[in-house]
DNA sequence: ACTTTGGATATTGTATACAGTTATCCTCGA
DNA sequence: TCGAGGATAACTGTATACAATATCCAAAGT
C-alpha cells in the first residue's frame, strides 16, 4: 500500500483554520476535484463502496455531474491517501489491504500515537482533559441512540486527536490523521458487523482516566494496548474473511 | 505542511519492485504524468527550483512538451509527497517548511527509523551487514570523488534502508521514504553549502558498528541521535538563514 | 501623495474531443 | 466442446479549447 507525505500535509486540504478576527466567515470554495474526492473518501469509509471495487472515471463523472478531469484528480488525492490503488491504463479500485498491512498500519499508528502522547501529556491542562472528557460522554451518547459507524469514527478520531492536541505538532498530527483513515474503515466494517461499540468506549475512558494521574509510561502503554489489541484483533477477522471469501468463490 | 497516506503507498508509484524471477523486465511504461513527477521531484531535491520558487502549469507544460493536464496531475503527486503546496486558483510554489515543521519531521523520522530498526535487528544476517558496508563504502568513494549532492541524497537513503530491510515492513519503510525525501531537501541545502559531508559518513559507520554488536538499546540510541541532531542543526541552519534573508528584503 | 476602481493580462480550473490501451465477445476451425 | 484469432466496445490517457479567477497597472477621485 501507499502513504503520502502530503497527505499528511493534505490534511491542509481540508481548509486553513479561519485565523483572525473577521466577523463574515470566507465564502467555502471547493475545487470540483476536491468536492469529488470528499464524496468519495466518505463513501469508502463508510463501506459504500466495498474494497476491491472498481472505480470508474466515466461512471463517477456522471453521479457527480462533472467531466472526468477534476474526477482523475481526485483519484490521485484518494491514492496518495491510500484508500484507493490505480494500475495503468485500468483504472483504479478501492485499496484492499492485506491482513499483514493492516497489522503494519496499526503498528505505525501505536508507535507515532503513543509518542505524540508522551509529547502531549506534560502539556495537558484541565481543560484538555474537559474536552476530552466531552467527546468521550458524545460518544456514548451516540451509542445509546444506536447512531451510526460514520459517526462512530468521527468521534473516535476526535477522541484520539483531543489526546495529542496538547503536543502541538501539526505535521504529526496531520499524520496520524491519514493513517487513522485508512484504518478506521476496516474497524468500521468491523463493527458495523458484530455492533460491539461499547469496547473502545471502556477502552477510550480508561486511557483517559491514567492521563488524568499524569504516569507517562502507563499511559502510553494503555494506549499501545489499545491501538495494536484492535489491530490485531482486524488482522485476525480480515484474514478469516477472505479466506471464506476466496472459499466461496472457488466451490 | 502536508502530509499523504498514499505518498507512503505511492512509493509504490516508484514502480513496484522486480519480484520473482522473470528474465525479461517488464517493459517500462510510465504516464506523463508519472515521468514529469519524477523530472521534478529531482529538480526540488536538487535544489535547482528552491525552496518559494512558483512552478508555473504553462511553463513546466511547454519545458516537457505535454499538455497541462499531465502537469497537473504531477502537481497533485508532488503535493501529497509534501514537496510543493498549493492554493487554489493560484497555482503551487516549491513548498518552504518552517524550522518548526523541519524539526518535527526529523523527529518523526527518528521515532519511525528506531523502531523500524528494532525490528530489524534480530532479523539482521551476515549478507545484511555486508549489504550496508557496501553502501557505505560507496559513500565514502562517492566522498572522495567530490560527487554531487544529488549522489549523497541516494546513498543516504540507500544505507538507511538497508538497515530497515530485515524488518520486512514494506508500508512503513515506504513513509519513511517520503519523509526522507522532505527532509533530504534540507540536508543537500546545508551540504552544498558547507560540504562537510563526512560526519554523516562517519556517523553511520558507528550506527553500522553498533549494529553488529546486536545491542539494540544502543543502536536505536545511536540511531536516534544521529537523527534528531540533524534536525536541530538543519532548524538552527534553515532559522539563520531565513533571518537573513528577511533582513536583506527590508533593508 | 494615497487610495480606489476598472479593466487588461496572466494563470488556474473544467469541459469536450480525440488517441491509445485493454477487455469482451463473437466467429471460426479443430 | 474447446481454444485461437480478431473485430468491437469500453475505458483510460492526453491535447485542445473555453470559463473562472486572480494579478497587475493605470487612471480617477479624495
Amino acid at each position: 500500500m501507499d502513504l503520502y507525505i502530503n497527505d499528511m500535509i493534505t490534511a491542509s486540504r481540508t481548509r486553513p483554520v479561519l485565523s483572525g478576527v473577521r466577523r463574515t466567515a470566507p465564502i467555502e470554495r471547493q475545487s470540483l476535484a476536491d468536492a469529488v474526492a470528499e464524496r468519495l473518501r466518505e463513501q469508502i469509509l463508510n463501506g459504500d463502496l466495498h474494497e476491491g471495487e472498481q472505480l470508474r472515471q466515466d461512471a463517477i463523472a456522471k453521479q457527480f455531474e462533472v467531466s472526468r478531469i477534476p474526477v482523475r484528480e481526485a483519484l490521485l488525492l484518494l491514492e496518495a491517501e491510500g484508500l484507493i490503488t490505480t494500475v495503468a491504463n485500468r483504472g483504479a479500485v478501492v485499496s484492499a489491504l492485506s491482513p499483514e498491512e493492516i497489522e503494519e498500519l496499526f503498528d505505525i499508528r501505536a508507535v507515532l500515537e503513543c509518542h505524540a502522547l508522551r509529547l502531549a501529556m506534560p502539556n495537558m491542562a484541565n481543560e484538555d482533559f474537559a474536552q476530552a472528557e466531552k467527546v468521550l460522554k458524545e460518544y456514548e451518547l451516540a451509542l445509546d441512540k444506536n447512531a451510526d459507524v460514520a459517526t462512530w469514527g468521527e468521534l473516535n478520531w476526535r477522541f484520539h486527536s483531543a489526546l495529542y492536541a496538547p503536543a502541538n505538532r501539526p505535521a504529526l498530527m496531520a499524520l496520524m490523521k491519514v493513517l487513522n483513515n485508512n484504518c478506521d474503515r476496516y474497524t468500521r466494517l468491523h463493527l458495523a458487523i458484530t455492533r460491539n461499540l461499547h469496547r473502545a468506549g471502556k477502552a477510550h475512558r480508561a486511557i483517559l482516566n491514567v492521563c488524568k494521574t499524569r504516569n507517562v509510561e502507563k499511559a502510553t502503554e494503555e494506549l499501545h494496548r489499545h491501538i495494536t489489541e484492535a489491530g490485531q484483533y482486524l488482522k485476525e477477522f480480515i484474514r478469516k474473511r477472505r479466506e471464506e471469501h476466496t472459499q466461496a468463490a472457488h466451490k
